[in-house]
RNA sequence: GGCCGGAUGGCAGAGUGGUGAUGCAGCGGACUGCAAAUCCGCGUACGUCGGUUCAAUUCCGGCUCCGGCCUCCA
């Protein structure tokens, strides 16, 4: 089976076959470092990352680009409100950005551009655009002409009239035409600046995108991925300016993941739903918070619930059970089963390769022979592989608590009580044995007796 | 107002023109000092009204409801 992807450009889902077979670009647009990541900005980094994965096995090279936004306005109001330097703040927020992300088992990109580190390539594009007729100067704003070219709006699929029509904001003066966007504009000297041939300032939000995929990938590349609400206008402004400059087609797949609502309500401030992904790893391990959000397919919107992230956590368990209760036979190291391949060239079809990985496990729990289980872990390993699940020794995915807990009790409390218990058994006192038990219940302690002796894990 | 998605069993969530999703929860059984874990078995489903078809949850159309986007939000 081959890889089919879901293009927004075509609205289809299309066979994919990489411009180069033996090296595939990717550009994903990645976060504004003004705060710390929420769950929103989690799952691209999470569902690209899975594609990143899949292509790295279907293609001898991937290089995986995602940016760092670190000129916006907000982080300037950021800075402005706090009195903090814009550099502190943009590299704090970039650090904690890996820091969460790194816990939700991404794999870093091949490489991570800033956009700071790239205006002179802004600069030039946005040259190449003026002197092609595709961007004006004016007040000190460079704008491009969206009326220069023929075919803009197609991947949003809108009109110029239609958008003339909708436009909610305040048209600028500056502009020839209410849906010109901004290329460049001035900056005040309290503000981030460079110096420009229309004098000093700071880029709009779309051209640092065109401008650093166009450095590393070359100005006709694969994939181009990110938020669906970033098809208008980030998008769509981005494939004016690459082509109009270059003459050639941008991105040639548009996969963009559907939005996060939080107990069926749409995430937002205003209503205090807005989780970080910090908060949420004090809830739950990073990996749970992962396989929860590959658990809906990435193109549908998603919602997030206590008990969605608790049966997830229960999935986990019931996999790390399995492998647990298989310790003592070493993996085979084999290729990921084909159904789950299949599912996952399929437009990452996560929630059917997830339900895969619930057969392998039970597969796994059957297996009695030695050379049969190997071989079943081998197969459950190499497929959570895929999805970047199943890192980590299933022990220490049961004694998980969260960092930042109120110390309960410690590992080395929980043996004690479980050798006092193990000798009220062999006393046949299991009254005290039930109540040693309940005990460590109480303190959210489960205990199981096997043949092999009494293990525990945290609830 | 314009554009785009979606509606599947108690819950989550795939998929399909005719037969099993999967997991959780529930029920029954095996196992266990009792549990837990595991295994086996069971049940309930495709919003609504029409159309196409030998056959529709699946294709087409109307309706209802829900969600998103419409100039700097992933």
């Amino acid at each position: 089976m081959a890889l089919a992807l879901y293009n927004t450009l075509t609205r289809r889902k299309e066979a994919f076959q990489p411009l180069n077979p033996d090296h595939v670009g990717m550009y994903v647009c990645g976060p504004t470092v003004y705060d710390r990541a929420h769950i929103g900005n989690a799952r691209p980094v999470i569902v690209f990352d899975v594609l990143y994965r899949l292509l790295s096995r279907l293609y001898p090279k991937v290089t995986y680009v995602r940016n760092i936004t670190d000129v916006d306005d907000k982080i300037n109001q950021r800075s402005k409100d706090s009195g903090e330097p814009i550099e502190v703040i943009t590299a704090r927020t970039t650090r904690l950005f890996h820091d969460d992300i790194a816990e939700l088992n991404a794999l870093p990109p091949t490489i991570e551009p800033r956009a700071t580190a790239h205006i002179a390539q802004m600069l030039d594009m946005i040259g190449r655009l003026i002197a092609k007729g595709h961007a004006y100067a004016a007040e000190g704003h460079v704008l491009f002409s969206v009326p220069s070219m023929s075919d803009y709006g197609k991947l949003s699929g809108r009109s110029m009239d239609e958008m003339i029509a909708g436009a909610r904001v305040e048209v600028a003066p500056y502009k020839k035409n209410p849906a010109d966007f901004v290329l460049w504009k001035p900056s005040t000297p309290d503000l981030p600046g460079w110096d420009s041939p229309w004098g000093r300032g700071r880029p709009g939000w779309h051209i640092e995108c065109s401008a650093m995929s166009g450095q590393y990938l070359g100005t006709t590349f694969d994939i181009h991925g990110g938020g669906l609400d970033l098809v208008f206008p980030h998008h769509e402004n981005e494939i004016a300016q690459s082509q109009c400059a270059n003459g050639a087609p941008f991105a040639r797949f548009w996969l963009h993941n559907g939005h996060l609502m939080v107990e069926g309500e749409k995430m937002s401030k205003s209503l205090g739903n807005f989780f970080t992904v910090r908060e949420l790893l004090d809830q739950a391990p990073g990996e749970a918070l992962r396989l929860y959000m590959l658990s809906t397919h990435y193109h549908q919107p998603f919602d997030w619930t206590a008990d969605g992230l608790k049966q997830a956590r229960a999935v986990l368990d019931r996999m790390y059970t399995a492998l647990r209760n298989s310790a003592e036979v070493a993996a085979e190291i084999c290729d990921p089963p084909a159904e789950v391949l299949a599912a996952l060239e399929d437009d990452l079809n996560t929630p059917l390769a997830i339900a895969h990985l619930h057969e392998l496990t039970t597969v796994l729990n059957k297996a009695t022979e030695a050379a049969d289980k190997a071989r079943a872990k081998g197969a459950l390993l190499a497929a959570a592989g895929m999805l970047g699940i199943l890192t980590q020794d299933p022990e220490a995915w049961f004694r998980w608590q969260p960092a930042n807990t109120a110390a309960g009790l410690s590992d080395a409390d929980i043996e004690a009580l479980i050798v006092a218990r193990a000798d009220a058994r062999k006393a046949r006192n299991f009254a005290e044995a039930d109540r040693i038990r309940k005990e460590l219940a109480d303190s959210g302690v489960l205990l199981e007796d096997g043949a092999q002796g009494t293990i525990w894990k945290r609830a």
